[in-house]
RNA sequence: GUGAGCGUAGCUCAAUCUGGUAGAGCACUGGACUGUGGAUCCAGUCGUUGUGGGUUCAAUUCCCAUCGCUCACCCCA
């Protein structure tokens, strides 16, 4: 049997509804703060994602699917950001009047080992924000989030927001850091000897080292006097919109391109796994440059939608209205075709009886594909020119002209 | 990449410890009910026990390998 490939699942009629969903309320809610969709191709020059994201993450190192094509090297993206600041220099958006915001909805590719709200084929709903440098747009940002959770019903989550200062002031704070962890490095793990170098940030996260780090310097300690006043506008702007959110240092995120401005909403919900991260952002003030753009600032964030779905509230979905029409020998089947079709000119939807199965088998098959409503066609009904009309939550039956029963259902419906 | 757990019918699982020709519930199909679903009863279909090898008179059971799934670490949405 060829089976799906390791980390990439079928999404099922029946889950369809909640994809349908989230996607709907994103566009509705991302369009009223003015954002409108981009799509870009799943196919990128792999050289896009390893000079913003970082040559050295642990997505370009080893987490991407990357093949050769007519000399060129390409992969599949791991992520979005990318792909819409390419496509934004490369079509010279940004000369474009008005602001330049823009949302994504698609598949991603990370070749990680799978488990609980991780997959090798994930989907993200992503924004991105042009040229807006101040940190009004960052909280901002939060705030549409906030709707957005809100009309999905979602409320066991916190906010989680940091800053990772900026290119002047970021790494005389990891030079500090690295001391610091130098001198304690006797007793750190080993996991946190390897982060020294890699990502000296990430010891924060360390989950045996937790007395130590309490005495490291922290980045929010450390900004430069543009990042701390950015910082602040962006928690007084919070305040304004009285959103709560918690002040992380330890906030890092993987990519490369961030500066000042991350946040992070963290489920609270146990339905998720360990992985209980439900979506990441920032400001990447350099990475339109990076990519060969004009000096351009921006802001943007990624959510995963599996990941959203498991903590989405379980709410009894109403079944969609469904017909059956039940026929008995070759007149009744001729008769059930037509009505069938004449329901479908309205829009109704609508199944025919198998003419192979007997009529108890045709209410059976009616029953099991949750028909609320089933057609009877037969001899007797031919005879009269009726159809008989049977409601299969209460039983009842009714006998109605073939030509009224379009408007016999609009108005029981 | 590392670690742990698990692979038996379409699904959920038993039998594995203590080796002896694989079983239940659900689902499915048909009948009781010859023009009416859901409830009940009866009957029927369903397996290369993930794969390959080893030990044994005999392996679902013990051993080795391999593949797959799951969870966790790393890291991330």
């Amino acid at each position: 049997m060829i089976k799906a490939v390791r980390g990439m699942k079928d999404i099922l009629p029946e889950e369809i509804p909640l994809w349908q969903k989230v996607e709907e309320t994103a566009r509705d809610v991302f369009e009223t703060y003015l954002y409108h969709e981009i799509r870009t191709p799943i196919l990128e020059p792999t050289e896009l994602f390893s000079r913003s994201i970082g040559e050295a993450t642990d997505i370009v190192e080893k987490e991407m699917y990357t093949f050769e094509d007519s000399h060129q090297q390409l992969s599949m993206r791991p992520e979005n950001t990318a792909g819409v600041v390419r496509a934004l220099i490369e079509n010279r958006l940004q000369d474009l009047r008005g602001s330049q915001r823009y949302y994504y909805i698609g598949p991603m590719f990370r070749r990680e080992r799978p488990q609980k709200g991780r997959f090798r084929q994930f989907h993200q709903i992503g924004v991105e924000a042009f040229g807006d440098a101040g940190p009004y747009v960052d909280a901002e940002i939060i705030q549409m989030l906030a709707r957005f959770f809100r009309r999905l019903g979602i409320d066991a989550y916190e906010v989680r927001i940091n800053s990772l200062g900026c290119r002047s002031c970021r790494p005389l704070y990891i030079e500090k850091l690295r001391a610091a962890m130098d001198a304690a490095s006797a007793t750190l793990c080993e996991d946190c000897q390897r982060r020294r170098d890699k990502n000296p940030l990430r010891v924060f996260d360390c989950k045996t080292d937790q007395e130590q780090l309490a005495s490291f310097p922290v980045i929010t300690d450390n900004l430069c006097a543009a990042c701390q006043e950015h910082f602040d506008g962006f928690l007084s702007s919070l305040k304004k919109m009285a959103i709560p959110s918690i002040v992380y240092p330890s906030l890092v995120r993987g990519l490369d391109y961030y500066t000042r401005t991350t946040f992070e909403f963290v489920s609270t919900s146990d339905a998720l796994g360990s992985q209980n991260s439900l979506l990441g952002g920032g400001r990447y003030d350099g990475l339109v440059q990076v990519l060969d753009g004009p000096v351009l600032c921006g802001i943007g964030f990624a959510l995963g939608v599996e990941r959203l779905i498991m903590a989405l509230p379980d709410v009894l979905q109403e079944a969609p209205l469904c017909y059956y029409v039940a026929h008995i020998e070759n007149e009744g089947f001729a008769r059930a075709l037509t009505l069938a079709e004449r329901l479908r000119d309205h829009g109704v939807a609508v199944a025919v009886g198998n003419p192979l199965k007997a009529i108890k088998a045709q209410f059976k098959e009616a029953d099991k594909m949750g028909a609320t409503t089933v057609f009877v066609i037969g001899p007797d009904e031919a005879k009269q020119g009726v159809v008989t009309i049977k409601d299969m939550k209460t039983g009842e039956q009714r006998s109605v002209p073939e030509s009224e029963v379009m408007a016999d259902i609009t108005e029981r419906a």
